[in-house]
DNA sequence: TCCCCTGGTTGGAGCGCTCCAAAATTGCTA
DNA sequence: TAGCAATTTTGGAGCGCTCCAACCAGGGGA
């Protein structure tokens, strides 16, 4: 910067209101700084800027896990809507660990972040109220708290019973959940489910999953080993679901003929033909954009109570289910 | 830290000596120190520390695509290695756009990353010798340029070549390949294509597709115009297989029974039962880990001429390559 | 007893920028 | 042409940290 100041014949700060663009700057100046800095490969340091005006205009966002095609396009309606704001996004992978997820955190709370997304978060509401009131914090998709930190999620316990409304509805009657137990959405999930459940005057029967392969193939040998197979699964997810629907093929079992099955997301997965998935929508991009809004009113506008929204399921009806067999 | 020194009645320098651990300070002070920091809720800086030290121990990660699969293993990899390290990893979202990727670019270099990653990068060779001569730069499955950075890919050549093998070894004759154009790996995958169909004593045809279903569509639909349709494919990635294998379905043909088909990458939807999408195996993880110690070199032994890594592909047989109808 | 050494501690300069108050320049008007 | 306001420009302090050189206190050895 020094350097540039000399180049162009002018003071430090004055490349900085260049670089700034700055107004109150003479047409004449500005030409001078810019083609300096052109000719040196000047690059503002944007860590001594950062420091320099106590601000980052940047915001964190931990991934819960990748892997999972829900998340990256949260994470694209993030993107868009600070890039409109002029926010900075940081990208940090949880990997569904909470150790590694608290040193995510821990990381951006020391560059100093000005605001904290948690896509899909495996914390648990004492640790939230922890970091809440370090730094505006917002969780999408999955995990609530009602204290210190803005959420923004589908309502999980309404896509739940319209999931079991639809296999209802196709008068299934043997209907059995597979839990995603360690996500925080699978609670609510869960929920939904055995209220639907009762409601339709069906007793709920819930069978510990998880979101992989793995997961699918426990899940699967727990049903095998019960007394009578389900007619209709509703999956935690589409990823798990894709699972299931991969063990009950191993099993002879044909979907839907012999089992119905309805995921949750709407990923591209379960749009894939050759799954074609019944399955649970979110407004991924949505949620990505309110996100940010919300946390754009606790940066600008001070905002500290905190704000929930909650975005409406909506039932995409795929192959996946069809009445029982008898029916 | 100010604070912190006042309340453990010691000086800032001692703070900061204890902050990094530093073995030098008496056990006393040191617990003074921590607690003071614990009790004020201290966290250090790390804008400040950075600045000051003129290192930032971080490597920033471009990924071309987070939608497709295949790239967050890549940066799984790159994680675990970082992390064995003591470096950060900073994820950022190419989203397939050049503009974007160059924004990015600029992003990590104003926040005086250390190291630079490119996941898939779309960035042709001409704009890497641009960023290479500032900054350890290293690319990553896909996009090879000799000079100024370091590249991690598998031998996406010979990949190609085994692909076509496989179906000529199953007595395909009429073989089209579907290629990834905008896609650095494209080529490559082509030219191997070419070459390997070219030693069978076949005709390469070659039809233009890209990495989604829109693709898929547009290239089935070329595909059907001709004369007389494939009995294999060969597709430039396990999405675009995926997109094709659907479209086929909708046509009305069956796999591998009509066409044959193998996709690349072996992603986790190559593996889906349902799909069960023959593929070509490339070691993601330790491109991650390889590319992590690439870099590490540049770093700490200050290593300036380019390395390239080029490992090696491998097939790995699926239910969607069958001999042809007649054979 | 004095001096040197060693291990622990501290003051202060400096990292590259911003931003304020003050200085310099410009353009008008009287 | 002086005077004044508006417009540009500039010096310098300060952001929170590190790190070096200097300092300080004891413990031995001569």
């Amino acid at each position: 910067m020094e350097d540039v100041a000399a180049r162009a014949g002018v003071s430090r700060a004055l490349v900085s209101l260049v670089m700034n663009d700055s107004p109150k700057v003479s047409a004449r100046k500005r030409q001078a700084v810019r083609r300096a800095a052109r000719d040196l490969g000047y690059r503002p340091n944007l860590i001594a800027r950062n420091l320099a005006t106590q601000r980052t205009r940047t915001v964190g966002v931990i991934v819960n896990d990748l892997h999972n095609p829900f998340f990256p396009e949260v994470v694209d309606g993030i993107d868009t809507a600070a890039e409109e704001h002029g926010l900075h996004v940081l990208l940090l992978n949880g990997g569904r660990d909470g150790t590694r997820v608290r040193r995510c955190v821990e990381t951006f709370l020391q560059l100093r972040v000005e605001a904290l997304v948690l896509v899909g978060s495996v914390l648990d509401d004492e640790e939230l109220l922890t970091i809440g009131p370090l730094v505006p914090t917002a969780v999408v998709a999955g995990g609530r708290t009602d204290e210190s930190v803005d959420s923004i999620v589908t309502d999980d316990v309404r896509g739940a019973e319209i999931a079991v409304e639809h296999l209802v509805g196709l008068s299934h009657h043997h209907i059995v959940h597979i839990d995603g137990s360690p996500n925080p959405s699978a609670t609510p999930r869960l929920d939904g489910y055995a209220t639907a459940m009762r409601a339709a005057g069906r007793e709920p029967i819930v069978v510990l999953g998880g979101d992989d392969e793995e997961a699918a193939r426990l899940a699967i040998e727990q049903l095998r080993a019960m007394d009578e197979m389900p007619t209709a699964i509703f999956a935690f997810n589409d990823l798990l679901a894709a699972g299931i629907l991969d063990q009950l093929d191993d099993a002879g079992l044909r979907v839907p003929d012999d089992v119905s099955l309805v995921g949750y997301d709407n990923t591209f997965i379960a749009a894939l033909h050759h799954l074609s998935i019944t399955t649970i929508d979110q407004p991924r991009e949505e949620m990505g954009r309110l996100v940010v809004t919300a946390l754009l009113e606790r940066i600008e506008d001070g905002r500290t109570d905190p704000v929930h929204h909650m975005l409406e399921p909506s039932l995409v009806v795929r192959g996946t289910t069809a009445p029982p067999r008898g029916a």
